[in-house]
DNA sequence: TAAAAATACTCCATAGGTATTTTAT
DNA sequence: ATAAAATACCTATGGAGTATTTTTA
């Protein structure tokens, strides 16, 4: 069976009458005969009682008739969809993203691609450490990564999309957090959080070599996972952390954000791809939002 | 585009092989590539990326595969469903019915239906008068009437389903219901409840025929549309009926039912459809369901 | 008897086959 | 070097056209 005969049967029932159909059709009316003949053939079923003076559908006819424009439909509407999904204008996309950046880039940019692509369908999967992101991308479990990173990585794309200031995460309270800017050196007998991973976080490596250049080893008493975690241990008192300004956008109470004394080069957030989803316009699209938005200085929330 | 190119494409995605998917559809590797390549041009998309080493879905072609697939499983499933169809056993049925069969044969009937044809899907037009339901067997509204009648109607055919037994229904303490059965000759000078449509009701023709016999001409002060109103203004005094035993069925407290003294020779409920409708399998197998149950006699609600 | 569907046949467009080339790893 | 897709070209199936017959209202 092909179209055709789905195409022809459509026109024939439509019309009840087989020389309009044809017309209608652009072909003869014998041939038309024929391929309404071997549909019903193939079906085993009688979808048109014919007599010379009158075309009728049987009831398994009008019920075919039913699906039969329905698949019509549905063939015409596969191919645009597929047209949209290839000009980036409707499609699927998954988006990790580090802890940081999941209270203040992600929304951002989660909420300008619902404006500049409406019917894309966003998956977000935030506090994603970057060794998960990278897994997440080549598994194709994630299209794009919100992450901060350093070394090379040959199947992927990176691209950096914003520096961030880092600051200090401190209870409220803390004799530090009394001056408008603090000094590393000060917080050298403080516990510090850190995030899991040692070394291969970014972010653990940065707080170590500012540590250093302050003459001191930071004492890491706990490592976790989530940086909303984070944020709550250092609300409890159990320490200081080192953080990326948009960590500040999470909201607990009992935390206070003090920048350094001395400025820093800062960190930066890369967005990470698949090299080989080139053919992804979609991902190509998401991205250019991506980089209008990010672009912005993080701006905290107001009130 | 022919659903031969959806089958190949289908094909070639699954496998992400032309040899292996020119195998599998039995034929050879090149008319499958230029197949491919039409439905691409057609479509204007790119669906596969190939190099001679590897094939992979687009996006778009992801997307399009999984409309191919539906596409796909809605042809073979129509195609089922059409022969479903034809066999009768699926489908939908409008059924009109009047007043004193509603109760009673009409819920048997629906009930029978279920279990001999469970994918029948049957509407129900219960208390519909006799040339209501004549307009709407017509007009394709109803495909089978449940009525009485008497003249001949040339496009329809009608059988007849059973014969039910004529009873009186009175207010509750009347004094004709203290005997086991009534005499027609008692209610001379009582209030009678008739049917609309007065001469064209078969129902109406009966009492007046009977009437006639017992000698007087009945006083018709009300005249319902609905059975069910007829057994409400019995039970509120407003006079007596003569009905159908089925009408009992109705559940309404306070009327009496009795029998006549002088047996009649009842009153007969018919099927009537289309008779240009003989292609529909599903009426004819609704009606073998129908005669089976309909003959036996009518049975009260047990309590 | 007239309008319309079915049949008979003819033709050619194109799906599919064979042989070969190109290409990417 | 080799596996696999693309290209070139040929073949033949079957879709569509023309002429005609059959059917029924």
């Amino acid at each position: 069976m092909e179209l055709r005969h789905l195409r022809y049967f459509r026109a024939v029932a439509e019309e009840l009458h087989f020389g309009r159909a044809a017309r209608r059709l652009h072909i003869a009316q014998p041939p038309l005969s024929q391929q309404i003949r071997q549909l019903e053939d193939e079906l085993g079923v009688a979808l048109l009682t014919r007599s010379t003076r009158r075309v009728e559908l049987t009831p398994a006819g009008a019920d075919y008739l039913a699906h039969t424009v329905a698949i019509l439909d549905a063939v015409d509407a596969a191919g645009h969809h597929a047209q949209q999904v290839a000009e980036g204008r409707t499609g699927r996309l998954s988006i990790g993203c580090v802890g940081s950046a999941t209270y203040s880039v992600l929304p951002a940019f989660v909420r300008a691609l619902r404006d500049r692509i409406p019917d894309v369908e966003v998956r977000i999967r935030g506090e994603m450490l970057a060794p998960a992101q990278l897994a997440a991308l080549r598994s194709g479990d994630i299209d794009i990564g919100l992450l901060r990173m350093s070394g090379e990585e040959p199947d992927l794309r990176v691209e950096p999309i914003r520096t961030d200031h880092l600051i200090l995460a401190l209870p409220d309270g803390h004799p530090a957090a009394a001056t408008g800017s603090v000094d590393l050196h000060n917080l050298r007998d403080e516990d510090f959080i850190a995030h899991a991973g040692g070394g291969r976080s970014v972010m653990n490596t940065v707080l170590m070599t500012l540590c250093s250049v302050a003459g001191f080893t930071p004492r890491i008493r706990h490592e976790v996972e989530e940086t909303s975690t984070l944020a709550t241990l250092v609300a409890a008192g159990l320490g200081v952390a080192l953080v990326p300004e948009p960590t500040a956008a999470i909201g607990i109470t009992g935390v206070t954000y003090r920048p350094l004394s001395t400025p820093t080069s800062g960190i930066e957030l890369h967005a990470a791809r698949r090299i080989d989803d080139a053919a992804s316009p979609m991902i190509d699209r998401a991205l250019e939002v991506l980089r209008e938005i990010a672009s912005a200085p993080y701006e905290p929330a107001r009130k």
